[in-house]
DNA sequence: CTGAAAGCGCTAACAC
DNA sequence: GTGTTAGCGCTTTCAG
């Protein structure tokens, strides 16, 4: 055949050379109105489409970004996704998602795969933060930066909360209320470094208030609403229950909220439970959630901005960036039952 | 500099041609044993990392699809994102993702950019099925597959449910409850077809029932908790208020649940509530809520195979799949309160 | 302001 | 089995 470049045909049809055609798609203004005009009327009438990849072949920029998380089926990373998505798009990226389901390996395929289609960069909340594919990439010099987590020392650039301090303070409102037995579901410590630094504040809250640290009170478990009900059902059937629950996300406090009910517990008359999030649904369960907000959206959008600078070659001002948390203090928390802290004061 | 082209090297090094490099990746059987593995070997030492653009460019396949959704934010739909991404994985396709927002505007310009990115297939849950940019896609070779919708006689293939019947057995629930006043919050009809289906089988089913149609008790809101919660109470406020809510999907009854408790109402006591999704929190509020569950994660595998087979040319058996919906009966919903009734019959 | 030409990294005949 | 050689569609100096 003649010719099955695309561009070649607009530029035959408006007597023009395939440079200038690539010209007016990129730099309209180096072309004359006349000749931009006649093809970009060709370029209507042909239907043309311009090529990304071919583009991003000979530019060595693909106009892509890789996210992986966890799961999109979590709200909190719905909503940070919207966030990237949103400032990506502002600037012309598409993204490829992936979905890491707190896999440290599907993680490293997810990288691979990303890294063969040549993502200008990546931004991965990741399950594991050391892991030897994110690194290589960045030394391959794809950027990475991580979300969720701030990890100050790491090698790696990120932008996240202080998951430690936000589940400390959470622990402490509790303390303060009254709580001295606080059990804690934690999700899998080993598939999210988040999980763990919860748990270190759930640990210093109550160290700092001279609280002993029981560890028939903490419970590792998948981040599953059903996980989070039996969960707090375990916690709940061994002598010396808590009054007070911390879970390390959301969709454990859910889980652990709905099977209290079902057990026909007040709350928080009978059990405080904290989530960790504030995902969409918080505001909304009876009695509502209390909760420790997260800027998701904005950690979304950060992270993107942070990428899409290192991309650009321009050394963001911060490379690990902390975004405020907040307690939402609403209805599943208060003062713990009067017998229990009689029973408490007896021992 | 001598070569760039990463392949090259990897040749050079291994003493073979490019093209038995490309063999070992695309078709390692028809390479000997040997140099199979020093070419692998190469590679490994190299760090070698394969280049889809260029592949894709020769090949004319990108090996990506574009998946379309109003907004992943919507649990519904990052259940169904994990399913197509689950198929799409296993059959080596990664995902490009844009949220529309229920914007044919933008709905359409995530399709012209994913056109551009050469996607190989796209599954869209479009705002406006009939989308100019959606022909023209499917047109141009691009195999597009709507979902959630049923579509029968749509000019574009589909997996979805049928809407109407469902919505027409949750009403037809309410009816033999016992209720007449039966109330529908619905997603803007502008901005999805399906909430306008859902409305359909609302109107089927009352006029089944020989049910009169009262316009006042119908409120079309965007898709927002807060919708819900303000829809229902503007619906309580009039005079002969319902004792039933339809709600074209869960986020709008999560809201109107919500509102509705706030008010101090007894659930279903005094007012019975319905959603459409069986999202997963939907089994978790106080009460559980009522809803008609959807496929979601099956729709997304099923929409993800039929794109796929489009792509390989496969003529797939079905071109409009429609997936079993079911009535998740729990706890918003009862028979309507006696006064009420008592009311009923006295007009 | 516009054109010519050399790639970008890989694939796919077609030979050997 | 393995190598040669055209491209795939676009960008980008470098001239003019």
């Amino acid at each position: 055949m003649t010719s099955r470049q695309n561009m070649l045909r607009v530029a035959e049809l408006a007597q023009v050379s395939i440079a200038t055609v690539s010209r007016v798609i990129n730099s309209p203004d180096k072309v004359s109105p006349e000749t931009r005009q006649r093809v970009l009327g060709v370029m209507q009438q042909l239907n043309y489409t311009y090529n990304v990849l071919a583009g991003s072949l000979t530019r060595q920029r693909s106009m892509t970004l890789g996210l992986i998380v966890p799961t999109i089926t979590n709200p909190i990373f719905a909503e940070s996704t919207r966030g990237v998505q949103e400032r990506a798009a502002r600037q012309g990226y598409t993204l490829l998602i992936g979905n890491s389901d707190y896999q440290a390996d599907e993680e490293a395929r997810l990288v691979r795969t990303f890294r063969q289609h040549r993502v200008d960069g990546m931004i991965v909340t990741s399950s594991h933060p050391d892991s030897p594919a994110l690194l290589e990439a960045q030394r391959a010099g794809v950027p990475v930066v991580l979300t969720y987590s701030s990890r100050l020392r790491s090698p790696l650039p990120s932008v996240g909360v202080d998951n430690q301090a936000a589940a400390a303070e959470a622990v402490g409102y509790l303390i303060r209320l009254g709580h001295t037995r606080i059990a804690m579901l934690a999700g899998t410590f080993q598939s999210s470094d988040r999980s763990y630094a919860r748990y270190l504040g759930y640990n210093a809250a109550l160290a700092a208030h001279g609280l002993p640290r029981d560890p028939a009170l903490l419970l590792e478990v998948p981040y599953a609403p059903e996980a989070g009900a039996n969960g707090l059902l375990r916690l709940l059937d061994q002598p010396g229950p808590p009054t007070a629950l911390f879970c390390s996300n959301d969709i454990l406090a859910f889980g652990a909220l709905r099977a209290a009910l079902d057990r026909g517990l007040s709350i928080p008359g009978d059990l405080s439970i904290i989530g960790f999030d504030d995902s969409p649904m918080a505001a909304l369960t009876n009695p509502r959630l209390t909760t420790v907000a997260q800027p998701a959206y904005a950690m979304g959008e950060r992270a993107c901005d942070m990428v899409l600078a290192l991309v650009a070659g321009t050394p963001p001002e911060t490379t690990a960036l902390v975004l405020p948390t907040s307690l939402q203090m609403r209805e599943t928390t208060g003062a713990p039952p009067p017998h229990v802290a009689a029973t408490h004061q007896l021992t």
